[in-house]
Order: structure tokens, then C-alpha cells, then sequence
DNA sequence: CTACCATATGAAGATACACTCATATAACGG
DNA sequence: CCGTTATATGAGTGTATCTTCATATGGTAG
């Protein structure tokens, strides 16, 4: 910590003429401002979601369920995974507490639709895969 | 496998009046032709995209460069982060893999900058997660 | 050159994750 | 009710991931 701040004085020495301690204070404050300019508890809640959206089985439900733009059953989702019934249940779980999906019991079948967040964050990662 | 099949045709069967084997076999067909309508090789990609986000390291260091809207020299990078320089050093590298970062030699320094692509996807994705 | 400094890379240990199996709950059908 | 079916939950296990230490590379200043 103490020899970081003595690179970052020297890197401030270098790209100013002359830098005092006095700089390398304010630049250390303004980063500091940078990284606290939003909350830590929506932080964890977007790397939640980030963590959800990082794994094949997830993504490839997440995506089916927005692709489809209707709420699909559970048995109809087991056909799109490979995973055991029991893997596709702890993956949807996991998309309910990240609020990328919706379920919804019906009867003694249950169905699950992809919720505002989950079009919108896969929509524009798809996009800006593809466009390069 | 058998089993889920089975299973989708009692779930269509209670959810069309009659059906019959080619309706259980139409909807597997449907269904994938959701999971495939995005290439194998795309899909990777994203995926990449979001485990290199997802881990709060690299995530932190994504939105401060963002934030900052210039490029940043590692040794200023260094201390918003709390990990050592070796860890540093490992984490940006995978965020410019997954395109997330583009590097620059600058004599002795090197400096990172946010590209396009995490721009969108961060800015997005704080959109969605802060209006709820 | 030589010594130092900034950053990168490889390997290794600790930790976290994604599965599966076993079991629980809840809804129907007889 | 009782068996069967649909889905969920908990525990356990193999594997991946994060972080660090040791070391490499490439630049700069004497």
C-alpha cells in the first residue's frame, strides 16, 4: 500500500512536470470517488446477476425463456439443458434469487418466464457480441 | 430422457385437448430451435463476457474505468482494487480477453481503458438493476 | 552494461461452484 | 387415502476459479 502510493507518485512526477503530495493525495481521492460512485449493495446485487447469467445451463434458460417471449413449463426447459431434473430446479432457483426469471405455479406443472431485467441485459450482450 | 419426453407429452396433452406423438415431437423441435438460434461459437463469447464480470475484482475495475472515461495507468488501478499486482495483473488480462479492456504501453507504464463494449453492457446492466 | 522499476506469467494452495444422488413436498388420479 | 408424478431442497463430491509467491520480461536511468 505504502510502496503503491510511491509508484503512483512517481507515475504523477512523470506525466506532470512537478507533482507534490499534496497530488498524489487528490488523485488518490478522486479514484477513490470513481470506484464509491455507486452503492456497494447494488453492486453485489448486479455481480448476483452477472454470476447467474455466467454459467451454460443458466444462460442457455435465460435465452430460450427470452427467445420464446411466453412462460415455458418446466418439462419443456428440461429439453433444452442436459442436466438432470434436479440441476435444472437448483439452476432456475438460482435465476428466481438474481430476478432474471419469474415462476409461476400452474396446477402440478410449473412455469417460469424471463423477467424485464433478463431481456434486456441479454438483449444488448447480444448485441454487442455479434457487432464486431 | 425417455422419461422427460413422457413427461412433456402428459404436459401437452393437458394443455392441448388431444395430442399425439408428432405434437410432443413439433415442440422439441420448436424448443430447439430456441436454444440454437444464437451460433455455439457467440454464445462462448458471451459467456466469457459475464465471468470475467462477474467476480468483484474485475467487475470494480470494469466500472472505475468506465466511470473515469480515460484511459488509467495499472498503478492507479491499484488502488481501487485490493488484491496484489500479480493479482492485478491477472485480472486484466482476462477482461482484455473477454474484450472488455483494451491495453497500452506507455514507456515504463501501461495504461487501460474501458471499451465500447463495457460501456454498454455496464451501463445497462446498472439501469436495470437500479430501477425496481 | 547494470541496477532498478513496472508489469506479466506460471504454478500451487485454498476456496467456491456445479453437478448428482437421496429425499422432501405438493398436486392429481384412482 | 394411496400411489404416482412434478418439482424442490440438502448433502456430498469432483472440478474450476481466485489469489498469492516466485520468477520472467521489458523499459529507464545512472
Amino acid at each position: 500500500m505504502t510502496q503503491s502510493k510511491a509508484r503512483l507518485q512517481r507515475y504523477l512526477d512523470d506525466k506532470l512536470e512537478t507533482c507534490r503530495s499534496e497530488d498524489v493525495d487528490r488523485r488518490l481521492d478522486e479514484l477513490s470517488t470513481l470506484e464509491a460512485a455507486l452503492g456497494t449493495e447494488q453492486v453485489a446485487t448486479e455481480i448476483e446477476v452477472l454470476s447467474a447469467l455466467a454459467n451454460e445451463t443458466r444462460y442457455t434458460l435465460v435465452r430460450v425463456l427470452v427467445a420464446a417471449g411466453e412462460e415455458l413449463c418446466v418439462c419443456e426447459l428440461n429439453a433444452v439443458v442436459d442436466v438432470t431434473e434436479s440441476g435444472l430446479s437448483h439452476a432456475l432457483s438460482q435465476l428466481v434469487d438474481a430476478g432474471l426469471v419469474d415462476g409461476r405455479k400452474d396446477g402440478r406443472w410449473k412455469k417460469y418466464c424471463a423477467t424485464n431485467r433478463a431481456i434486456t441485459v441479454v438483449t444488448v450482450l447480444e448485441g454487442s457480441v455479434s457487432d464486431e
